[in-house]
DNA sequence: ATGGCGCCACATTGGCGA
């Protein structure tokens, strides 16, 4: 089974990238972040089309998020339980034996923005669902947009990025609380390139320069992890004519 | 020190992302 996770920023603009990404790759669940659509106008016939199925919970201009699966998908969650959040940022579904939870962390601007602690305050509630959500699902992978480059090798320049948002200390004490969970980053199960990232800043030739950030994650559940065979970043896309920011991250795993 | 790019909307500039 193929899992795959992009925040392809924007799905009204990124519908041509998706459907030839699915035709592609033909992942089993894609999951996006940053669709920016509101559910009225979700791309459902072209996804169809294309052989998916398609779960969404969707706002005007921000946020958003979806879940694309080849097979049924059961247990359609939005959100987490009990935070009520007005951002669409949270969508979890079984399919094929898996609970799927794709998430679009937010960004947090700056360490002194309000943005920030709302953010932290987030992972916290998000942190917390998981424990009782990974004991009820033991089968589970987080997917999505974190914002959060957890270690030294995920950034281009870990120096001037120290204290920065997105590679702050509470950021990464963060992930590392989504780790104790007892969730791996399938990511790091296998070798990888020097300069592995997923997100490239538009400007200043940032992509072809190869500085990026790595704050795109597929984290598994341990009895998931120990059948992951690969995991890996497709840099492809970030290449295309008018592409997402973000590159799509797959992670291929086993289960009966 | 600032802005660079791209997307969106009560648009032709400002908010936001990362």
């Amino acid at each position: 089974m193929k899992l795959a996770t992009w925040n392809v920023n924007s799905l009204k603009v990124r519908l041509p990238h998706v459907l030839d990404w699915l035709a592609a790759q033909q992942p089993d669940a894609l999951c996006l972040q940053e669709t920016k659509l509101e559910d009225p106008n979700f791309p459902l016939a072209e996804i169809e089309a294309a052989g998916y199925r398609a779960v969404f919970s969707g706002q005007k201009t921000y946020n958003g998020v979806a879940i694309l699966a080849r097979s049924a998908v059961t247990d359609v969650q939005a959100g987490i339980p009990g935070y009520d959040d007005p951002q669409k940022r949270v969508l979890a579904a079984t399919l094929g034996g898996v609970r799927v939870v794709c998430v679009y962390i937010p960004n947090g601007e700056s360490l002194e923005s309000d943005k920030y602690r709302y953010k932290l305050e987030w992972l916290g509630r998000l942190t917390g669902w998981l424990g009782t959500e990974i004991a009820r699902h033991p089968r589970l992978a987080l997917l999505g947009d974190y914002n959060i480059a957890p270690d030294e090798r995920d950034v281009y320049d870990p120096k001037a990025w120290e204290g920065q948002v997105l590679f702050s200390e509470p950021e990464r004490a963060a992930f590392r609380g989504l780790a104790a969970l007892g969730l791996k980053d399938a990511f790091r199960l296998f070798e990888q390139p020097e300069k592995s990232y997923t997100w490239w800043d538009y400007r200043m030739n940032m992509f072809k320069r190869k500085l990026g950030l790595r704050i795109d994650h597929i984290l598994l559940s341990e009895p998931l992890a120990a059948t992951c065979s690969a995991c890996s970043v497709d840099r492809d896309m970030r290449a295309r004519e008018r592409p997402s920011d973000h590159a799509p991250v797959w992670a291929e795993i086993s289960v009966s």
